[in-house]
DNA sequence: ACACGAGCATC
DNA sequence: GTCGGAT
DNA sequence: ATCCGACGATGCTCGTGT
C-alpha cells in the first residue's frame, strides 16, 4: 500500500469528530492493507517502529526535526520556527514549507526509512538522523510530510490511540466491534500491537486465542481509577482490600530459573538497573517461574525509612549501578502476581492471587509484600488512608475482592485514593503570573498554553518562579486569561522578577492565581528559595484552581519563606519504615 | 434526556 | 507540568 | 543541548447505559 493512501485516511480521520467514523476509516485501511502493513501501521500510530519493550527509540525530537525540515526545504531554521509557532504543530508547519509533488513511497519504504533513523547511533548520530529525515522529507508530498514528522514526536493528533486501533481491527475484519474484547485480551498479554494487528488481519481470532502470558514477555500493567473518599469507593465496589500506595516506580518482574527481567510501567526493559531486586527475585522466591509486580522504593539503609520520590527516581540509570545499589538501595513492595509456574493467574480473584503472592515471597530487606486490610466501611478506608499519609506515604489503593488482574485496563477493580485529591491535604499556593507560552494543538488558536507562576520573596522584594502551569483552566478561561495578560505585556523580564526560565511573553506582575500541587520538590530550574546550594523549589503536578483573584496583589502571593516552611513540614513527617 | 465512562489531548 | 539520566 | 521516560492532573467530546 502506498504511504499516500494511509495519509489520505489519516487526513479523513483528522477531519471527523465521531469516534465511530474514525474507527470505520481506520478499519477500512486494515481491510485493504496487507497483514505486514497492518503491523507497521500499528507501530507508526504508536509513534514507534517497535513494541514498547524493545529499546529502539527515534532519538529525534523537536529540535532535530526543526533542523531536518529547514534542510529539506532549504530555508532558515527561524522560518520553520515561526511556522511551528503559527500552526502550533510541526506537521502543519512542515507541510506549508514543502514543495514536492511525488507520492510514490510505500508504507514499507517509509517505515524502513524511520527504522533506519532509529537505528543510527554513536558519534555524529544526530547529524546523521537529521540528514536521513531531511532526505525522506524531500521525497514526499506536503501532506505526507505532515504525518511523517508527527510520527517521531508521537503527536499524530488523529484522536486515535491503542484502544481505537483495537476497535478498528475488529471493524475492518468483521464489520463491527464484536472481536474487540478478544483482540484486546491478546494485546494486553503480549503488549505488541503490531504483532496482534498482523496476526488478526491475517488469520482472525484463532491465533490470538493461543496467545498467553509468558515469562519474559511483559504484560500491560493494570491501572487504577481515582476517587476522593472511602465512601465513594465503597459505593463503587463494596467490600474491598485496601493497600498502601507508595511513591516510587512500578516494576513488573519476570523470573524463569536464574533469568530475571524487570520492566517499567511503560514496559521499558529496566533489567540491570536494580541488581538488588533482581537478586531478591532469584533468591527470595519459593517459585522459579513467575511474573509479579510491586513498587520499588528507595530507603535509608541505616534507619530503614523510605526516601522521597526524588531520591528513588535517581536510581533510574545505567551507570554506577553497583555503588548506588549499596548507597541508595531499593526495596520492592510486591502487590500482585500474574503468572506462577507458567500458569496464567491473572484470571484468579484478588484473594487467591494475594494468597499465592504471600506464599511465594520470602521477605528480606530488598523485597516484601504490601500490607492489606479488608473492609466494607468507607470511614475505615479513610482512617487507614489517614494513617498511611501520616507515615509519609502517598495514599492508599482499594482493590475489588475477587476481581481478576485486569491487564491494561483502567477499570474500577483498583481505585486510588491520594493525598492530593483532598484540598486540605495538598498545597494551595497563591502565585503571580509573570509570563506565558504560546500553545500547541488546539491551544495554538488561543495563543496561550501555559503560564509562568511566581511567589513573593519578601526579603529581597522580588518575585521568584516556582512552576509552569498548563492545566486547570477551561477552554473559555484560557481565552479570557490570554486577553487579561495581553493588557500587561512586557517586552522584557520585569525588573521585580527573578527568573532563569524565559517564557514566550513576559507579563507585568499583576494577576494572582491559586495553584494546587501535589508537593514541593527541590528544583535546579526555578528560583523560589534558591540559595547557596543553587537549588530552588518547584511544584509537582501544578494546576490552577480558577481565574485570578482580583482582591490579591503580587505581594499577597505565598512567600518564599512560607514555601520553605511547607517544604520542611513535608519532609519531616514521620517517614514509613521499610520493615525487613 | 441525562449522566457517566472511555478515549484523547493539552500541559 | 518537573525531574534526573544518557548521549 | 537534546532526548527520553519516571511520576502526573485536567478538560473536552463522543457514545452508551440507565
Amino acid at each position: 500500500m502506498k504511504f499516500s493512501e494511509l495519509v489520505e485516511a489519516f487526513e479523513r480521520i483528522e477531519n471527523v469528530s465521531s469516534r465511530t467514523e474514525m474507527t470505520a476509516i481506520l478499519g477500512q485501511v486494515f481491510q485493504q492493507c496487507s497483514s505486514y502493513e497492518a503491523r507497521l501501521i500499528a507501530y507508526l500510530i504508536q509513534g514507534r517502529v517497535s513494541p514498547a519493550f524493545v529499546a529502539l527509540e527515534f532519538g529525534v525530537g523537536e529540535k532535530l526535526l526543526l533542523e531536518a525540515i529547514a534542510q529539506a526545504c532549504d530555508v532558515d531554521k527561524s522560518v520553520v520556527e515561526s511556522a511551528v509557532h503559527n500552526h502550533g504543530d510541526f506537521g502543519l508547519a512542515a507541510e506549508v514549507l514543502v514543495d514536492n509533488a511525488s507520492e510514490c513511497l510505500t508504507i514499507a519504504q517509509v517505515f524502513s526509512g524511520l527504522l533506519q533513523v532509529a537505528r543510527i547511533s554513536g558519534d555524529d548520530s544526530q547529524q546523521a538522523k537529521i540528514q536521513s529525515i531531511s532526505e525522506m522529507i524531500s521525497a514526499m508530498s506536503p501532506r505526507e510530510v505532515r504525518y511523517l514528522v508527527r510520527i517521531p514526536l508521537d503527536r499524530l493528533r488523529l484522536g486515535v490511540r491503542d484502544p481505537t486501533v483495537l476497535d478498528a481491527l475488529s471493524v475492518g475484519r468483521v464489520g463491527n466491534k464484536s472481536d474487540r474484547k478478544q483482540i484486546e485480551r491478546a494485546y494486553n498479554l503480549v503488549s505488541d500491537l503490531g504483532l496482534v494487528s498482523e496476526l488478526y488481519t491475517r488469520d482472525g481470532l484463532e491465533p490470538l486465542c493461543e496467545i498467553n502470558v509468558e515469562v519474559g514477555n511483559p504484560v500491560r500493567p493494570a491501572q487504577a481509577a481515582r476517587l476522593s473518599s472511602g465512601d465513594e469507593i465503597v459505593a463503587k465496589i463494596g467490600e474491598c482490600a485496601v493497600e498502601p500506595k507508595f511513591d516510587g516506580f512500578r516494576l513488573q518482574v519476570h523470573r524463569n530459573g536464574h533469568q530475571v527481567y524487570i520492566y517499567s510501567r511503560n514496559l521499558e526493559d529496566m533489567t540491570g538497573m536494580f541488581p538488588e531486586i533482581a537478586e531478591a527475585a532469584r533468591t527470595r522466591l519459593s517459585c522459579d517461574n513467575v511474573i509479579f509486580e510491586g513498587e520499588a522504593m528507595a530507603y535509608d539503609p541505616d534507619t530503614l525509612e523510605f526516601r522521597p520520590f526524588q531520591v528513588t527516581v535517581s536510581r533510574r540509570r545505567k551507570h554506577d549501578i553497583d555503588r548506588l545499589s549499596t548507597d541508595n538501595p531499593l526495596k520492592l513492595i510486591c502487590f500482585d502476581v500474574l503468572c506462577v509456574n507458567g500458569e496464567d493467574v491473572t484470571t484468579y480473584g484478588y484473594r487467591e492471587r494475594r494468597e499465592k503472592l504471600l506464599q511465594i515471597v520470602q521477605p528480606n530487606e530488598s523485597i516484601g509484600v504490601a500490607e492489606s486490610i479488608v473492609t466494607g466501611i468507607g470511614s475505615k478506608i479513610d482512617s487507614f488512608f489517614a494513617e498511611e499519609v501520616e507515615s509519609g506515604l502517598e495514599g492508599v489503593i482499594a482493590k475489588k475482592l475477587d476481581a481478576p488482574y485486569q491487564a491494561g485496563k483502567r477499570g474500577f477493580n483498583w481505585i486510588k485514593l491520594k493525598r492530593s485529591y483532598s484540598v486540605e491535604l495538598s498545597d494551595t499556593i497563591d502565585c503571580t503570573v509573570i509570563g506565558y507560552w504560546y500553545g500547541r494543538g488546539k491551544r495554538a488558536q488561543w495563543g496561550i498554553g501555559a503560564i509562568l507562576a511566581a511567589v513573593w520573596d519578601s526579603n529581597e522584594g522580588m518575585l521568584k518562579t516556582i512552576a509552569r502551569v498548563g492545566t486547570g483552566f477551561s477552554d473559555e478561561e484560557w481565552v479570557a486569561i490570554r486577553h487579561l495578560l495581553d493588557k500587561n505585556r512586557s517586552e522584557t523580564c520585569p525588573p521585580e522578577v527573578d527568573s532563569s526560565i524565559i517564557p514566550d511573553v513576559w507579563v507585568h506582575p499583576i494577576h494572582v492565581v491559586e495553584v494546587l500541587a501535589d508537593e514541593l520538590t527541590k528544583s535546579p530550574n526555578h528560583t523560589a528559595g534558591k540559595g547557596n546550594d543553587n537549588s530552588g523549589h518547584a511544584l509537582r503536578f501544578p494546576r490552577v484552581l480558577g481565574m485570578p483573584r482580583m482582591d490579591k496583589s503580587p505581594q499577597d502571593s505565598t512567600t518564599v519563606d512560607e514555601i520553605e516552611k511547607m517544604f520542611q513540614a513535608q519532609n519531616t513527617g514521620s517517614a514509613a519504615e521499610a520493615q525487613a
